[in-house]
DNA sequence: CGGCATCCCGGCCGATACTG
DNA sequence: CAGTATCGGCCGGGATGCCG
């Protein structure tokens, strides 16, 4: 079994069939694309579709497995579509589907939201931590 | 040592120190929010001020562990406050702060792309399934 | 009521090596 | 270039039980 399969390497970077998702749509969106790194892949091919290299250097920190997995599970729910060209050097382009047009701007605004909001959570995590420190010996 | 800490049991729900979120605001979210639990918790209070055992009806599914963890990852981040009440039956209420006033909006946006977009998306997992299906026995 | 401590497993994810 | 195969660690998170 060299094949590919469903769960490519025993995993498969989120739930298999989205079995329990139940009736909370936030915890679904969150089940597509709350995983390390999906939201950055999507906002990546939002400027125009991608070579699976220059993914790989955009996306900074990502190792080709992860790549790897994580474009197979957006193009399985349909929010990317993968396209080989028969080119000498292998060619292969990611872009995002009409399905993302409508999320592109909530998450602009979360990603806004945490340009803003950074600074005074960083504080407040300060403040917890010392707070509730010298609990635990060195 | 039986006192509380920073990692609670072994975890912490949210990365520590949130070391490297790097410069990708999107994962700064999704690391303090993108976990399996607090979304939803946030949704709940979102609502008005709810006490610990109103939350773990209220969220369906979560364990008194899992909520302890995510409020207190919630608070420590500033995003909750945690309020108790000596009284003689133990009474503890959590609250939203200003903070999470301006992600409300784009977390309602994003649930109602989940529902809009949910029966594409099974459809089109269906579809990636059936075109790919015949690699696995069975 | 509102937790915390312990056990334990499954899956995320990184590192590394091999392939067409 | 664009993957795939395998090993292994770590941690999210469920189940259970005890405590003030």
């Amino acid at each position: 079994m060299s094949q590919r399969n469903t769960a490519v390497t025993g995993q498969a970077t989120a739930s298999p069939d989205a079995p329990a998702a139940a009736e909370c749509p936030l915890r679904e969106v969150l089940a597509l694309i709350g995983d390390k790194w999906s939201a950055q892949i999507l906002v990546e091919l939002g400027d125009g579709p991608r070579r699976f290299t220059q993914l790989e250097r955009a996306v900074e920190g990502i190792s080709r497995r992860m790549l790897t997995l994580s474009l197979r599970n957006l193009e399985r729910n349909g929010l990317v579509t993968r396209t080989v060209y028969p080119d000498a050097p292998p060619r292969v382009e990611y872009a995002t589907t009409a399905l993302i047009e409508d999320i592109r701007e909530p998450l602009e605004a979360l990603a806004d939201w945490a340009r803003r909001a950074g600074p005074s959570i960083a504080t407040a995590r300060h403040a917890y931590d010392n707070s509730h420190r010298g609990k635990n010996p060195c």
